[in-house]
DNA sequence: TTCTCCATGTAAGTAGTTACATGATTGG
DNA sequence: CCAATCATGTAACTACTTACATGGAGAA
């Protein structure tokens, strides 16, 4: 525990969620304002966080307080705009964070392998298109991953290889869940018409 | 708002959520009690979908008022218990259910994936321990997940293989995660010492 | 007797989203 | 001039979790 710097920096720094530190990371990267961040996080992170527009400018806000940003005005033309810029602390606190070894727990919230544990209670043809729709939407999210591919080597190009490496982990377990979907079909395909997709005990 | 709901079935159906429908799912399943539905999710589908107490009982009661499913005291010894079979609507609800299709998001929130992509933060030593963690977080799912095999494997000699297919989508797609990592750890690991994780431009 | 499991229920709180509200600027 | 994009901000709401509260039953 560093509890040595105590600027309120430091008391303030122990409150902050993941949202606020997503934040933080994407200003270092070079994400200026508010919606730059917004943007930014949609061609990135997207498919293993999210986060809304309404957490980002509370976020900022909390940042500049706790000294880990700093903002200035900077208006294009006559619309309103607040650039920001991460501080030595915020690096510091951001470099804490990625450290620190809290738990990282994996969460999966997916409907559709929960309809797949229930596909018990449905017919064959049924159970048949459900693990199809499985299948398909991973081959679509590979799809759009390998679509984000080049930019992702482009930053690895110019010293910054872990967007690629986040990148090819979502690829390629999508691309694991795409070889099990097909190793089922053709079994399930298998059984008779019209019967119910379990067979009997 | 509520439109004091007076056709049941059809009209109260239409609004229940994917807790309800999971809950729905362990009754048919054979899940007699709220205590047993709590149980069969941590052994099954925790690793893709959540469920707390206190939405369980809620929603069993709404389940029962909807007329998916039918509950009746049945107390052990001078223990209150109630427990509920699945109806005739329920099954014919829930297959519905499986069998709508609506959109199913893959909804993935990993702080270790984010922590990941901010890793050009880090010093290539720290950055490295973090990529392991990230392995290693997978390698211990995937013996979490083997350790469930037998159980899933039961099932699929009983006639249900939907609890095996799920469990191998899990166990593969850590797999590929772990192959991921392992292929990343020697490219970081050839960094010079003390640099930051970032190669120049 | 005391610990763990069985069993239900709820109040309070957190985290997050959607939707709305506003308005300037750019490009076709 | 109209649509899309840039840019910020917030109120209301939903979904869900944690923690608490209660108590019987079985086993050590």
């Amino acid at each position: 525990m560093s509890d040595e710097g105590r600027t309120k920096g430091a008391t303030e720094t122990a409150k902050l969620g993941p949202p606020a530190y997503v934040v933080l990371g994407m200003v270092s990267l070079g994400a200026c304002s508010g919606y730059e961040i917004k943007q930014m996080v949609e061609l990135s992170i997207r498919f293993f966080w999210t986060i809304s527009q309404a957490q980002i400018y509370p976020s900022l806000e909390l940042l500049e307080r706790a000294g880990l940003v700093s903002g200035r005005e900077q208006p294009r033309g006559r619309r309103a705009r607040r650039v920001y810029e991460i501080t030595a602390d915020g690096e510091a606190a951001l470099a804490a964070w990625l450290r620190a070894d809290e738990p990282m727990p994996f969460e999966l919230r997916d409907i559709g392998m929960v309809k797949l544990f229930f596909a018990s209670a449905l017919e064959r043809e049924d159970a048949l298109s459900l693990l199809e729709a499985v299948r398909r939407r991973s081959e679509e999210r590979v799809k759009t991953l390998r679509q984000i591919e080049s930019t992702a080597r482009h930053a690895e190009q110019e010293g910054n290889a872990y967007p690629l490496v986040t990148l090819r982990l979502g690829i390629e377990f999508h691309k694991a869940m795409i070889d099990v979907c097909r190793e089922f079909e053709p079994q399930l395909a298998a059984l008779e018409p019209g019967q119910p997709a379990t067979r009997a005990p």
